[in-house]
DNA sequence: TATAATTATCTCGAGTTCGAATTAAATAGA
DNA sequence: TCTATTTAATTCGAACTCGAGATAATTATA
């Protein structure tokens, strides 16, 4: 089975690859803006799907806790994020995205999206289902093994 | 096409998702050498490829030439790469492993490998296969439209 | 009920990263 | 040949990230 671990280094290289380049095309992309790419998947996370408690937050875009309190301030500041403390238990809070938030978002979300698929488009329909799905599996997979 | 499009997006979140689960994993793996993910990706690629430019390093890694240089700075105060200029064109130099890196490398490479190749065991061949042909496509297609 | 253990978030320091500007060397063009 | 442009690597400051420990609140246990 020497060839299927070849294959696992080699796709787990390409992985690595694929995402860092990502990264560095949206990191241009969204900076015109004065966001990180950190400050804007927060943001992308409460846009889609509403206001979140901070561990929330954390465990979707998978930064240290301390990170998330840095970031979420730095949000806060520039009026996109509103953090509300819990009335039930008094250690949590909910970050919630302001209109001025939504309006950013609505604006840099088009053209984000609309990147993210030319990136994709060079896969068959079946090859970007596979992908998809694969992807999750393995992610599943490194929770379960951590 | 808004499937298509909706399953780009997703694919590119779940990328996201199990690149920096993984990350995580490695980053808790090589601590225990005092290595950084980066050191560790730099020494990899020196281990294998043998000596490089910094800016080949730096192409591969996709990281800032400052970061590059503050990289490698910190291999040669823990003794595991060496820098040589080049005769011929006096800009340039070169970063090779030491036998002492090679030697941390050759410690912690089997065990890394072995976690890597875990992460993906949830996959069939053929699902592996496209996996990695896919990312090759994408990442060569961010390369491009950058 | 009082104390212990757990949980959510934050503070802090150290180390890392980026981007812009700089230096030094090589190449191209007048 | 002299100057301009390009290229490789570095320096520097600002911002970001992590991990460890602290704080505050909740839940479990004696």
């Amino acid at each position: 089975m020497k060839d299927r671990n070849e294959t696992s280094l080699k796709a787990f290289i390409a992985l690595k690859r694929t995402n860092d380049a990502i990264d560095i095309a949206i990191r241009k992309d969204i900076r015109k803006y004065g966001l990180s790419v950190t400050e804007f998947a927060v943001l992308e996370v409460l846009y889609t799907k509403g206001p979140l408690t901070i561990q929330t937050i954390r465990d979707r875009i998978l930064i240290a806790s301390s990170s998330t309190t840095y970031v979420i301030e730095r949000l806060i500041e520039k009026g996109y994020v509103l953090k509300e403390q819990d009335t039930k238990d008094r250690r949590t809070y909910y970050a919630g995205i302001t209109d001025e938030g939504r309006k950013v978002m609505e604006d840099i979300f088009p053209m984000h999206a609309a990147m993210i698929q030319s990136f994709f488009d060079c896969l068959e329909e079946d090859e970007l289902e596979t992908l998809k799905e694969a992807l999750k599996k393995v992610s599943a997979r490194v929770s379960n093994i951590i």
